[in-house]
DNA sequence: GCTTGCCTTCGAGCGCGCTCGAATCTCTAC
DNA sequence: GTAGAGATTCGAGCGCGCTCGAAGGCAAGC
């Protein structure tokens, strides 16, 4: 199950009313299935990301890569459980900058926690924030979509175009 | 009424449903009043941006705006208007560049309105997607803290930190 | 008259998050 | 043995959206 199909998946079982069922919840959490080591380009599919960017966040010190052999890089459930993390994420709008923090924290132990959770708690607040501002917009945009025409609202009827049309 | 304040009052306004009031949505199309010429400093605190964002929307050739005899610049309601219809749809993710398409077919006269229109219905998608993609990722933060000390599920009780903690 | 402050233009710089290219290595298939 | 695919490292480059700095102009107040 790729991370990509599980949230198209995801995305496609969440109703225009915007609350994700129980089951999505646990599908995001990935509980469960063990997608096992793979390739960095499998990673990259699983993860629906370039290769590139997958290295981009090792150097970044963002996760850890065993190597085989030959020198290549092993994504092993340890490191895709916390790249899966990464990249949602990242889709959610948290820089790297403040992953890299948060990574830090996770490695320097139990004893962050703490502030782990309040990086969390945070990062919710600014999400939520995020998602008033784009309903905003959206109305705002489906308004002027429904009184095309009349550019500044429905009780002008210009002659010309006006300026925000 | 500055625009930053407007939002603010539309964000406080809006429910934790997320769905906005006719009210909101009235005044988020900015019916009435018409603010008057106002210098680049009053205008970037009505619009909540920099001055320097806005000479940089104007060199963007994103809108005109007249001088004065000192060679000030001088924000009147067509202007206004426009840069409110910029910054928010800036707000909402739209590209530069994909404005100065929309601003392109604004000038270039009534016959561009289907195009345009054809440009807020596809950006009207992208918001909703976007919107969606981050309900996900707050379900998914917000599963993460209630479920904190687990870190990878709640059938979980890690010894040590988990790499995605 | 001179300082203060806000304005002007212009080009350059910056922070972010990738994204790419070059040179090299390893494995597989023919 | 050799071609080709795909991997490696490293540093540089890029697209976006501002953001800033330098050098100067204009108007008001002491």
């Amino acid at each position: 199950m790729a991370t990509d199909d599980l949230m198209s998946r995801a995305l496609a079982a969440l109703g225009e009313d915007g609350a994700p069922s129980v089951e999505v919840i646990h599908a995001l959490a990935d509980l469960g299935a063990t997608p096992g080591p793979m390739t960095i380009a499998e990673a990259a599919v699983h993860l629906d990301v370039s290769p590139h960017t997958l290295r981009y966040y090792e150097r970044a010190g963002l996760v850890q890569v065993s190597r085989d052999s030959a020198g290549h890089r092993v994504y092993d459930d340890v490191a895709l459980r916390r790249l899966v993390f990464l990249t949602r994420m990242r889709l959610s709008g948290m820089p790297v900058r403040d992953l890299q923090h948060y990574v830090a924290l996770v490695d320097a132990g139990k004893r962050t926690e703490p502030e782990r959770l309040d990086i969390l708690l945070e990062h919710r607040d600014t999400v939520r924030r995020r998602i008033r501002e784009l309903t905003l917009s959206l109305a705002a945009t489906e308004y002027k979509i429904a009184t095309y025409g009349g550019s500044t609202g429905p009780d002008v009827e210009p002659v010309t175009d006006q300026a925000d049309g």
